[in-house]
RNA sequence: AACUGUGCCUGUA
């Protein structure tokens, strides 16, 4: 049971849809098939791997659902942009608890539904952090600075989380004079809320007040390394991102792929590489910053032997390609990667859009561009 | 007893 158990809850995080439905047939079959805890897990594991439609059906086999049951079906429509189920199941559901409302008052946000999240949120019977935490965050998120800060200010306790919220949107909107006023004023700092901060000074140019930070923060988490290696990679200071990488207490991909980074910033490709066969294991954003870092030196050729040879690509990697291609003006082979992807974004199109106008086809460019879904 | 909701760190124009 207790590995069933463990098993199902591994599936969840890496959201492993395929070794999900195994365990599943697996306890199907078992003397546990009727167990609510179980099946509470498994019908999260299912909403948590896009499968609302298995969610459901899971849950519609517990004989006496509970709240967890409930609420973990409700989430699996809420993320799922499933809004009508959801509003629908908040509605019928026996109970509803904090959770339950919260749940679908970000799933409104999160689609732009910012009305009827504070329409819930104003309906809500009882706010506990968590609620307030994720209207800051609703509005934070949409770039409604003023109305997350209004809900920031009506906030009964101004925890760590919802500060560090605001600090982070200030961030993003270019007003660090904002996001320093909440981290000075806030009533308690956690470890996140500093890394944030450490973020904003690097976003905002200023190394060395990141620099102070990092010193000055009681306590340093790996996210507090990274983010500070990630700010001498901005700044293209290679030889302190090489010296931080050096005295960092663990290193996960993310520390490598950032020092990585550090090293194309500064124009040292060699060390990059070395980098890159060195680390313990590559993902497809060690790829892609290689790919990357190859094809902004002009060796395009190179690049294209990277995205070849490499295990998997992500959309993130077939942009980048794409945007070789068109930055150096061999739209023809661009638009060949491009008729390939399955799927495009909005950064795939501004790349190619960019190529054809950079090469002066007008026609062509303007022709992508009303063609062009979720412009911004 | 064990299961659910909010904030920080890496790549693509």
């Amino acid at each position: 049971f207790r590995s069933s158990v463990d098993i199902v809850k591994s599936c969840t995080i890496s959201r492993d849809l395929s070794r999900g439905k195994e365990i599943h047939s697996q306890v199907s079959a078992g003397r546990h098939c009727r167990n609510r805890y179980l099946n509470n897990l498994l019908v999260e594991m299912y909403g948590k791997c896009g499968e609302t439609e298995q969610a459901r059906r899971v849950f519609d086999t517990i004989r006496n659902p509970n709240l967890f049951s409930w609420n973990n079906v409700l989430i699996a429509y809420a993320q799922n942009g499933k809004l009508r189920e959801a509003q629908n199941m908040l509605e019928k559901m026996p109970q509803r608890d904090s959770v339950s409302w919260t749940v679908v008052l970000s799933a409104y946000a999160a689609s732009g539904h910012f009305e009827k999240a504070e329409l819930l949120f104003n309906e809500m019977p009882e706010k506990d952090d968590f609620a307030w935490n994720t209207m800051v965050s609703a509005y934070a998120g949409g770039g409604f600075l003023e109305e997350a800060d209004s809900v920031l200010k009506a906030m009964p306790y101004k925890g760590p989380v919802a500060c560090t919220t605001m600090i982070g949107a200030y961030t993003q909107a270019g007003h660090i004079e904002k996001a320093t006023e909440i981290f000075d004023t806030m009533p308690h700092r956690d470890v996140i809320s500093w890394n944030a901060m450490l973020v904003a000074h690097a976003e905002n140019g200023d190394l060395l007040k990141s620099e102070q930070l990092f010193d000055q923060m009681p306590e340093r988490s790996l996210s507090s390394w990274n983010a500070m290696l990630a700010a001498c990679a901005q700044h293209e200071d290679l030889d302190k991102a090489r010296d931080l990488f050096e005295r960092m207490p663990q290193r996960n991909i993310l520390s490598w792929n950032t020092m990585i980074q550090a090293c194309i910033e500064a124009g040292n490709f060699e060390r990059a590489s070395a980098l890159f066969r060195m680390m313990p294991v590559q993902d497809t954003v060690s790829w892609t910053t290689m790919i990357t870092g190859y094809s902004r030196e002009g060796c395009i050729d190179v690049a294209r032997r990277l995205f070849d040879a490499m295990p998997e690509r992500d959309i993130a990697t077939w942009n980048a390609m794409v945007g070789s291609y068109t930055a150096s003006g061999q739209l023809a082979e661009a638009q060949r990667l491009f008729d390939r992807m399955h799927v495009h974004d909005v950064i795939t199109w501004t790349a190619l859009l960019a190529g054809y106008a950079q090469a002066g086809q007008m026609e062509t460019a303007e022709s992508i561009f009303y063609r062009l879904p979720g412009k911004n």
